[in-house]
Order: structure tokens, then sequence, then C-alpha cells
DNA sequence: TTAATAAAAGCAATCGATTGCTTTTATTAA
DNA sequence: TTAATAAAAGCAATCGATTGCTTTTATTAA
């Protein structure tokens, strides 16, 4: 059963007695063959289980139909959808998803780098590490001739094509809504600055703040709570303030939002009346949460098929270089329980 | 930049005024080339910023560093986890995940499949469809000679390699436990019955019942309650009998117990005095649920680091042939508040 | 019926890396 | 210093499909 010899053309030819290149001319339903022999052929071929070798047809076109995904994690929502989507539609054109995870480990991104080109993909789409140190392994992608989507979590200084969220913008939305409902005292949860999502997040809290009138306050910013466990931290240490805020924007995450939550359960502190509560990333259980969290979406199915269709119609299809270019998607607040209270009179 | 040539070992040979084999040695690092001719080597291939060819590689070595894997939906949950737990191992053994999701479509797992083929994979990995129709696709991966291993949702007629959860066993603790908090009509939503694991799912629930003396009543027995929506349908029509059940088992997913509890409120059912839930896949969210929803834990992750190591360590390294296997892995039931009340005498 | 043209099929090189075998070079033994 | 041996390097075929070019066969025009 092990190693054995698979059909190829030869076999075919040698069984008809045609040549090879009859037989690879008529699989691939190009011209110069008559209709009696390409029937021929498509019937032996059949009849022998003859399965074409990807590796050697696509050695000899010097492309691959094969697009490399490197995510964080595979399986957080976010990325597990992404990639959900990227798959619709790359298999509607017949390419293949190599998928490879960082573990938010820059060191893995990198092998993952090196595989992905050693491969010959014709495009890496990528999302990179919370630990990102430099960006020479994607000019070395470019470098290789490889096209490079970079999304989500991209690295500011190369240009390339991006699909990105609009994080400043919607992150200037929840703070303006929670302004909007009366809150006075908006905590910010953060995640690592070096990754350019959490900083235009942290720009949209400033912006929001500075917008109404309100004093940035650093003691009501706290940096790196981005777990469950770490917004439970984070959560406590702000409600024990002698001053402490009436809403946080955990713009790290749900998860994060959850832990402030729970917290605020614990420790009889009434959700939206006394606290406000707003995450980010719509994750499914958002909605069901007593009360439900107020939260951002971002379209992350769409995104990825924003992504696919980005290289087949954009970038594969051209000859002359193209232009980078930006998509900025426009996420959107989800206004649920955990914000709503009733406008008191100032 | 598009089309460029990449470096190739003849580049570097040609520069170093060596032949092709002497390079490939030395990047191989295999016998017969001189310390000082492979440190020249690998010098200039880092220098020419040389990136190997693995399709080629491939092609000649005859087998390819790649398993595929084919799942119903990549961003379900459960799915997503044991994808990641499979690249943990993979990816430690430099092997490639090519990864596709047929969305539940038969004709797509099919097609599937062939690429898979076409891509010459060392193994395929596959939960199959839920409208899964036969099993030729599956005898003809056998038949090119690809390893196959079938997890979760596994075609029975078929003898390869499995990893599985025991569904009847959790089936059966589930129930035994809803019976054992004193809960007397026990409702089942089921999934299609043409997925062996929802086979036996029914059959752990009629095992249950029976082993306590209770009767089987088939108008208690709900086919196709898959979804949240399809689940919280079911609900209705249960709790509208004359004669309700005291418990629904939603052996489909959590999603559908979350109808379930959803419609619960809704109709002013208290849950878990008036009615008991429980679900299975252990999603993040039956934690947080109020009340939280009791489980059954597959242990996701774990399967999917199980199925690769199996891969590696019993199918691939033995040259002989080797005996399919069956790998039963014991889920865990989670109980929690939904089916937690205090037992009342008869 | 012959010549001109078009269609069909074959030839051979190619994609890049690998590897069994042979030849050349370096090292050790006689 | 020469012969025997070992190490290093080169040669050439190979993996399977593709494709520009040439040759053969079939078709149409003269």
């Amino acid at each position: 059963m092990k190693n054995q010899k698979r059909t190829t053309i030869y076999d075919i030819a040698k069984k008809l007695n045609l040549n090879a290149s009859s037989v690879s001319r008529a699989l691939s339903n190009s011209s110069n063959v008559s209709e009696a022999t390409r029937d021929l052929i498509l019937r032996t071929a059949k009849e022998l289980n003859y399965k074409q070798n990807s590796l050697a047809s696509n050695l000899r076109k010097g492309h691959n139909q094969t697009i490399g995904v490197i995510v964080p994690r595979i399986n957080q929502n976010f990325f597990a959808d992404v990639i959900a989507g990227l798959e619709e539609v790359t298999y509607q054109k017949g390419y293949n998803l190599i998928i490879c995870q960082s573990n938010e480990s820059y060191a893995r991104e990198v092998e993952s780098v090196n595989t992905l080109i050693n491969q010959h993909v014709s495009c890496i789409i990528i999302s990179v590490s919370a630990d990102f140190e430099d960006d020479s392994h994607l000019r070395n992608i470019i470098a290789q001739g490889i096209q490079l989507i970079q999304f989500d979590r991209v690295a500011d200084n190369l240009a390339t094509f991006k699909v990105v969220n609009d994080n400043e913008l919607a992150s200037r939305e929840a703070v303006s809504h929670l302004i909007e409902q009366g809150y006075k005292r908006i905590a910010l949860l953060e995640g690592p600055q070096n990754l350019n999502i959490f900083k235009q997040r942290r720009d949209g809290y400033v912006a929001a703040l500075e917008e109404h009138g309100f004093e940035v306050l650093p003691e009501l910013m706290i940096e790196n709570a981005w777990t469950k466990e770490l917004g439970a931290v984070a959560t406590r240490k702000l409600l024990s303030m002698a001053n402490p805020p009436d809403a946080i924007f955990a713009s790290t995450s749900d998860f994060s939002a959850l832990g402030v939550l729970e917290v605020a359960h614990k420790m009889g502190v009434v959700v939206p009346d006394e606290l406000g509560i707003c995450g980010y990333s719509n994750e499914a259980f958002t909605e069901i949460t007593t009360p439900s969290i107020t939260t951002i979406d971002q379209y992350s199915v769409d995104m990825g098929k924003t992504i696919a269709n980005l290289f087949f119609q954009e970038i594969k299809s051209e000859d002359k270089d193209v232009v980078p270019k930006i998509v900025n998607i426009q996420p959107k607040l989800i206004i649920r329980s955990s914000t709503l209270r009733n406008k008191k009179p100032l």
C-alpha cells in the first residue's frame, strides 16, 4: 500500500500509444488534440484513476495556486472568522490555503514566513504576533517576489496592501457613546502598544475625551489588560481607587470586558447604573451575559473575503507594478445593556 | 518585481564554480562535502538570499511534508480548536497544514479531497460534512496511497485510523445526571442521524433511560434541533405540550441549549427548578449564562494533538502496513447550575 | 489528382532539487 | 616515492507536467 506508484500522464500515453504532450494537452483542455483522442484520453485517465501531480505542474508553470496565512492563533474567534472568509473566496478560485499560527511568538512567525516562501505560495496574508519586533521577514517576502497582504495587526512602516479596521474611529465612537450616556470618569484597558491596533484604540479614546472637553487621566489607563484575568485584576484596582471610574472601556477584547463585569458583580457594583462597560470584538457571548455587553463588531468573516478579493481582483490580475492600498473597514458599535442607563439630569 | 527569478542551487554553484550536486549536499548537510566548501556554500546561499524550492524538492523526493485537513467549518469552535492542536504538533515536525472547509456540503468535501490528492499531501485528516453521502472519496484517498485519519464525525463502515469522542458514554452520563437530579421527563434534541456522532448520542440517551427504568418516549425526541434557532423552536413546542418535559438535553450543541434557555426565560419557566438544561461542547459562553449551562467538554485542542501524534508516531514511522486503530477520547460532563436543583423527596 | 494549408501528434527541453554512480583529488600506508 | 584507500566533487538521470517547435497526417483548394 505504501509508496505505490500513482498514475501519471506517461502511463496514460503508453497505454494509448500517444505522446505525453498530447495527454497533457487533452487534460488541460487546450488546443491541438482531436476530439476523438481527447475523449479517449479523458476516459483512460478516469479508468486509471489519474490525479494530476500539482507539485510537478506548479514547478513547471512557475506559480503555485496556494496562499499562505499566518495568524497569532487559529482558534481565536476573530482569526478563525477571517480564515473562514478567506477560504470561502479562495476555494471558489481553486486556490489552497496553508495556515500557520505564530502563537504570538515573533520567532515562530519568522519561521512560518520562511516555510511559506519555500512553498512558493503566491501570496502571504499575515496578522503579526504580539511580540512583533521588526519587519525584515516581511520585507523578505516582497524581495522573493511574493505578494504580501497585511491585515488587522499591521506593520505601519511597511508599504504593502493592508486591510484593517478603523480602530481609532471605533474607539472614539465607543467612548463618545459612554460620554453621551452620562459617564464622567472613563477608564481604558489597553493592549501592548507595540501593536498599532492598540495604539489606535488609545488614540480614539484620547480624541473622544478631548473632543468632549474631558481630562485625559493617566491613572485611568491600564496597560496590558488583555485577557479576562488581567481585565479582572485591572478592574479590582480601578474600583478600589479613592475616586473610581464610572465606566470601563476594555479596548483589548470582550474577554477583558467579561473580567470587568464579573468583578463588578462580585464587588456589588451595579452595571450599567454605577459602572458602564464596553468591550471589543462582538464575541458571541457578549449578547448573552447579564447585562449584555456593548461592544464593537469587526465584520471578521467579511474582512477575510475582502482580503481574498483584493488579491484576486487587484493584485494578481495586474502585470504592472501595483500600488499598495489600504482598505479601511468601518467597524460598528453594538450598543447593549451594559452601557445603557437613563441619562440623569446633570 | 513580478515573476523575478529566485536564487537556485545552480546560481550558487555557478558563482562558486561548483556542481549543483555539491550545493545540494552542503545545504542538506549530508556527507561528501568538505568543511571548507560547505561553509562557502552556506555563506553564499545566505548572501544570495537563497530559499529552497519545496515544490522541486518534494517532487524529486516523492513525498510532501504537508497534511491536508477538511472540516465542516473552520470557524466553529470545536474545529478551530482541533486545528490549533494539530498545528501545534505538525509545526514542531516541520509539516504544513492545508486547510479546507466543506461548509457542510458533500460536493465540496469531495472536491476538497481531490485537491488534496493532487497536492500529494502525505495525510488527510477529515471530519465529514453533515450531508455526507457515501465514502467513495475517502476510499479514493486510500487507493492513492495517502494516509487517512478520520475524527469526530467518521464514516463507520470504513476501517481507517479514527479519533473520536465517546459520544454514547458522554450522553449516557449527562442523562443519568439529569435523572439523579430528579428530572422525570427528559427530552432530547437530536442532530441528523446520518452522522454517527448523533446516533451515538441518541443511543446513550436511550441507554440511560432504560438503565433507570424510564420509558423512551418518541414525542420527546426532536430531530434536527441543531442551531440556537431550531433549539428555540423545539423548546417552544415541547413546553407547550399537555405533559411537558422537565429537562431538555440539547445533544446537538451548546447553541441549541442556549436557544432552550432563552425560550425558558421568555416563557417564565425557571431553570433549573422547573426545567433542567444540558448542552454539548463546553463552548466558552456556557460558563457565563444565567444560570450557567451544564455541558460536555470534548477536549478539542487535545484531540487535535492526539490526531497529529497518531500520524507521526504510529502511521508515518511504520513501513509495514499498519493496522487501523480507533482512539476513543473520554469526554467530560461539566455540571453547572442549569441542572443542579436540590433533589426533592419523591 | 496534386499542391497548399490546417490540424494533430511527437520531440525535446525545462522547472529545481536529489542521488546513485563515476571520476578526480587528497590522504594514508607501504 | 609509489600504491592503495578515502574523501570530495562532478555527471547525468530522475521526479511529472508543460510547452515551443518540428514533423506527420488530414483536409481543403487548385
